[in-house]
DNA sequence: GATGAATGAGTCTTCATTCAT
DNA sequence: TATGAATGAAGACTCATTCAT
């Protein structure tokens, strides 16, 4: 009964928050939209800002379990890139308010957590670069074309925000496939389309 | 006398705005920088969305401008390209609130404004695909390099905007170089550095 | 065991109530505290304000019993009357939330209890200068003796409750000492120091 | 036209916070009173403590300007000493809102406040002592006689506060006359009424 | 045009009290 | 009896906008 109702709260919040960004969300709303009082939320939660942590923590473990779990099955070193990537863009897809910076102003800590998010996909990359590609990648540009892989990573993070539900996984995954491609056929790096 | 407060307006909004927000910065706040009456912001402005709005147009205005004069003084497709994106980059750097979507996230104009500006991106860059480079990519592959284009100068603007200054432009204009030789070479398209 | 717990939230009670005062203690507080739950003390007491009136209740019950008990140990008028005001300054300085009025200012009840403790003191004090000093202040003055004796009680009270410790009861008793001793000169009462 | 809303408001919350106390006054309640918005409190005190501090100090300074002009225009000591406790007495009267220390708890710069104007009132008592009575009495006793008086002056301002208006400045009047006559008379101090 | 005092809807947060288990 | 999750009224404060001068 209890974490049916916290539940409701994180859902009716996040529902919210992705549809009418963090500030816009008044924590009277929350409350009508999870059928609650008021004073529950802040039993919960203690502040709106609370809210907005839990939401995001509880994201951030989804985001690397998947990803963690997608290495595991994933045969060849574009396969994995590519379910690194496309796991956290459907996150991001999934919850257009990571976008709204507008709270994180004073507190670090929130910041820090979405940069957490970036710094595991720069692990889990520059992982499948050193450990499946060792040698294969001139050292030298290595760090060119992580830095390439995450900026077009952010890009297309960017554009889901931006145009919401406008963008089909499909040609996302055509995107990357296509940029991982490119940068590989200049190693002469063959690739096999995965299943 | 009366365009001197206007543009005194926009100036002080814009630091402002670039220092600790829209949220944050109130029209007060404003009019204290400008040396100026509340109510003189009001004759001008409307609203504090109409502040907004007005800086944004004059953004756009100034990176068409110089994004057009760039592409005239450059000689081949790789440097059209390059100076393309950086015009950009250099705007975005000197303008951090333009991240700052969260208030007006569900006003459809200043979105659309912000949209425009990638719009005119997106047209230049077709524009050096399709004219400078005619044939020489397949066309159906050619809608894949443009939007892997854009998604990386958007990843790229993303990490200017977060990190805020702690990447140099140097560095950028290596990466995108690189991300234009790496599509590039998979065409078989030779590259000549531009001085 | 059901003693046990009422007084357990008796005991908590007070000494958050010395400690942050009564509007700062939160009855969540003292459930914590007293290790028992919210609503245990709604069945025990009714309300907040129960709590207090029933620890002021049990403070004037043991004024009156202690300066009951002082004064038939007392030999002379001097000693009782001392003894008297001590007494009540050692609850006052061991109850400092006494003296935290704010909130139950429009509540006749609680204000009529602290009035009750002062018609006590008076009461007593009465009764000294009409049995023990029979016929040796002239009647006209009596009252207003009386009323100066009282005031200065309660101005020492006031001292103690705003200076919370600093002030010894070593000195308050020499400084009662002198008012009466001064008052009694102006009828030539002599004045033995009791041990 | 400014100094009238800022006076009524300042009115409207003395008011108020006489009746009720300064916990159950609102700041909408003031706002209510003085016909005003409550943005406009905000605008002029910042806050309800600043309405409170403003309140504080033009108090204190109305009873430093009385007190030292008493001073002035009193013949003798006796007259000097009851003048000066008379003021305080009058302003304690008209502001019981003064004996409402919950809001201070947090805000030593308030308590500093009250402490100044006792700190004030010792001062010019003290000042009667050394200088209208040098030497008549003893080095050692002068504290004493300080305190004694002091304490008194206190704990009628106690009676005042918990009795609104029961008591009568004729009485009170009365009642410090005796007290200082008493004292005196332990000195052999004649003392020739004031008229 | 310029001014800035005034406005009040909108926010977050607290906490005494209730009540189903 | 005991519990503690749930409640919601009440309160302090913010700030974009208006308007009389």
């Amino acid at each position: 009964m209890t974490l049916h109702k916290k539940q409701e709260i994180l859902n009716a919040a996040e529902k919210l928050f992705n549809r009418f960004g963090i500030k816009k969300t008044a924590v009277d709303d929350i409350a009508l939209t999870a059928k609650v009082a008021k004073g529950t939320i802040y039993n919960y939660f203690g502040s709106k800002e609370g809210i907005i942590k839990e939401i995001l923590n509880k994201k951030i473990s989804l985001v690397e379990e998947k990803i963690e779990n997608s290495i595991q099955n994933a045969k060849d070193p574009v396969a994995k890139l590519k379910l690194t990537l496309m796991q956290r863009f459907q996150i991001i897809a999934d919850t257009p308010f990571l976008s709204d910076k507008s709270i994180y102003f004073d507190d670090i800590n929130i910041k820090k957590v979405l940069d957490d998010m970036d710094k595991f996909a720069k692990k889990i990359i520059n992982g499948v670069l050193d450990y499946d590609l060792k040698g294969k990648i001139p050292q030298m540009e290595k760090i060119r074309v992580l830095d390439t892989i995450l900026y077009t990573m952010k890009g297309i993070e960017e554009a889901i925000k931006s145009r919401m539900g406008d963008i089909s996984m499909d040609t996302i995954e055509k995107d990357i496939e296509f940029l991982i491609i490119s940068i590989f056929s200049k190693y002469n790096l063959r690739y096999q389309p995965s299943a």
